[in-house]
DNA sequence: TGAACTCGGACCAAATCGGTCCTGTTTCAA
DNA sequence: TTGAAACAGGACCGATTTGGTCCGAGTTCA
């Protein structure tokens, strides 16, 4: 229920390369697709969306390419996985345009709105610096704890690492 | 990107009236189909699908219909879900069957990874009671805090209260 | 007996998705 | 000046998934 679709896998690879490649230089769609093996066709389609979102800058001509128009630190997860997912809501109706035909007398609404809320902010604070470095993901945010732990309800009570 | 399907909506709708009607008797298809106004066949699908799961007990014959096998609390909402969504992942090489042709070269598998188990973390202590009255997903659970502030960062020092 | 149920496979149309192709347009460099 | 290199983007296509329908078979109670 919750995977993303191939663009997005390889917008974040993308900005995966370009950030670990962080000479003044640019790479090319073909470059950067034969690196990372991913078709280069769909892959320009991939990068085009990234700059019209604003992560990537595009130098045209002979030479050209693209490169991360910001700090990698600065790149949220969010930004990157947008431009392909078209719905980035748990049920239809959360999404602006139209929603879903059984209006108010939906008991799944109020409960699924809270959800979404709380799914979409817990991808708001990842950054794709940590995407190069998993010790990052795990350490870098409260996902420590929460794989760590049976349960949340624990977190409270973990001030103290007796034994 | 997190959608779910229309048969897992109909699922916890299925499940949110079963538990309010917790009379003795049963409920047939056709009166929950008509009650919830969802297609009578696909919502026969989705109840025999909970029934396999073990959530729903089925009584055949006249005066027939299905029934909550267990209380409403000790059901999960991932339980629900699981019989309708193919993959509760974030990609697809996390999937038992096959995974991606791109096996250890992908630099985006082990964060996904991290991501992965921490999302079905966050969902596998949901209990269906929630789903009955929001304000118990809002502070039943860990949610209150994580919507609540602006990071889960400040988590770790919530300790002292203090301004 | 027969009506009211559950059970479950077969089937279908529409939408989505991953991917390819092909035609501009811009820019730099020989 | 010329042309190759690169981005820009629309059109198209086949495979898969999805939501939904239909129908026949078993089961139980009145
Ligand atoms: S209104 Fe109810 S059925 Fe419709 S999309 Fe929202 S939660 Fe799902
Ligand atoms: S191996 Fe990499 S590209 Fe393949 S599904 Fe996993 S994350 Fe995606």
């Amino acid at each position: 229920m919750f995977k993303v679709s191939r663009k997005s896998e390889y917008a974040l690879i993308a900005i995966q390369h370009l950030a670990r490649r962080a000479r003044d230089g640019v790479t090319s769609v073909a470059e950067l697709a034969q690196a990372e093996n991913i078709p280069p066709d769909i892959l320009a389609k991939v990068l085009q969306g990234l700059k019209r979102a604003g992560l990537l800058t595009a130098a045209k001509g002979a030479g050209g390419g693209y490169r991360l128009s910001r700090p990698v630190k600065e790149i949220h997860f969010l930004e990157v996985v947008r431009p392909f997912e078209e719905q980035l809501c748990v049920v239809s109706c959360q999404n602006d345009h139209g929603g879903c035909e059984r209006g108010g007398d939906c008991t799944l609404r109020d409960p699924m709105t809270v959800l979404n809320a709380y799914m979409l902010r817990q991808f708001a604070d990842l950054t794709m610096d940590m995407f190069l470095s998993p010790h990052k993901l795990l350490h870098g945010t409260h996902m420590d704890v929460a794989i760590g732990e049976t349960s949340l309800g624990r977190l409270t009570s973990t001030a103290h690492p007796a034994d």
